[in-house]
DNA sequence: AAAATCGCGAAAGATTCTTGCGCGAAAAGC
DNA sequence: GCTTTTCGCGCAAGAATCTTTCGCGATTTT
């Protein structure tokens, strides 16, 4: 796998090109970032073999798609061995709620990020499954007001 | 802004491959909904306009990229009063560290999703710049282990 | 200094994108 | 109940893009 010492200035271009558009044409890639569209293509091949681009995705409109309820919870469990750390993840894979989860250290053990067509759908979820499923200890929900900001994962100096 | 009544079964059938694969071609996608390719790209347009595809995204990885440090700040303010939100809000799009962000109700006010280099970068945020921005009363940290579960915000029945 | 390696860019064929248009089905109106 | 309108599909064709092949020059290696 190669290191960031691989990449040179205009991998480091085509990444934050693509970070903001996804679905930017090559030949448009290669003309922004300076290259013509051959070695451009090239380029992003080598990176997404690599595993540095782990894919892409469309950005859906939550709202609009009738998902109004975007919440966070954070997760305690009682015991954090890894087999029952091993057994909640799995778990979360399970829920539809459940869109991405990061196993966490500090006051919680998990941090989900959830989305939900209305409240009531959310609180049941956070009763009947999330509270009660075995091993949690404490569950602290978090809904969210509005996106505040919303880039990618990784930044760039512009 | 259309309501999710205006989409049909083929609609979400686009947004669910959409989701899952951003840059896939229109012609593979109009074989995977079941249309042909012009119908399918009229579709996808529309989808764009009404905003309910806000955009597409390349997924990096920021491990490879050095970015070795994720974690989530919940912070809470002193004063919540609109003004002092919206002063916050605009803080967190300057900081690069903060990737993404959310204004939440419950125990606190933000949620950061921040990426840095090495920990002490991250370190050095929080103590010389975050907490120490005017109005921020409480910084609760949560450094990630690891991604448990990485799928887009909107679930779709299989 | 010679050889090898590497990545760029031109060229060409295959694929995809994009538009225009005709058709049929469903909805609206008389 | 029948006509008219509306709507969206799919064919076809031209434009744009993708993808491969190959030669060239620059840098590195020996």
């Amino acid at each position: 796998m190669p290191l960031k010492a691989d990449l040179d200035a205009i991998d480091w271009k085509i990444l934050r090109e693509l970070q903001g558009d996804g679905r930017m044409t090559n030949v448009e890639l290669s003309n922004r970032v300076g290259i013509s569209a051959p070695p451009c293509l090239r380029r992003v091949r080598r990176l997404e073999e690599a595993g540095i681009i782990r894919g892409y995705r469309a950005l859906l409109n939550a709202p609009a798609l009738g998902m109004d309820v975007v919440a966070f919870c954070l997760i305690g469990l009682h015991h954090q061995a890894d087999a029952e750390l091993k057994t909640f993840a799995e778990r979360t894979r399970g829920w539809p709620i459940v869109r991405d989860a990061w196993m966490v250290s500090g006051e919680s053990d998990f941090l989900l990020h959830c989305v939900a067509s209305d409240l009531g759908t959310f609180q049941t979820f956070v009763i009947e499954e999330l509270a009660s499923a075995p091993n949690v200890d404490t569950v602290r929900t978090a809904l969210t007001i509005r996106r505040v900001k919303d880039e990618g994962l990784v930044a760039f100096q512009t």
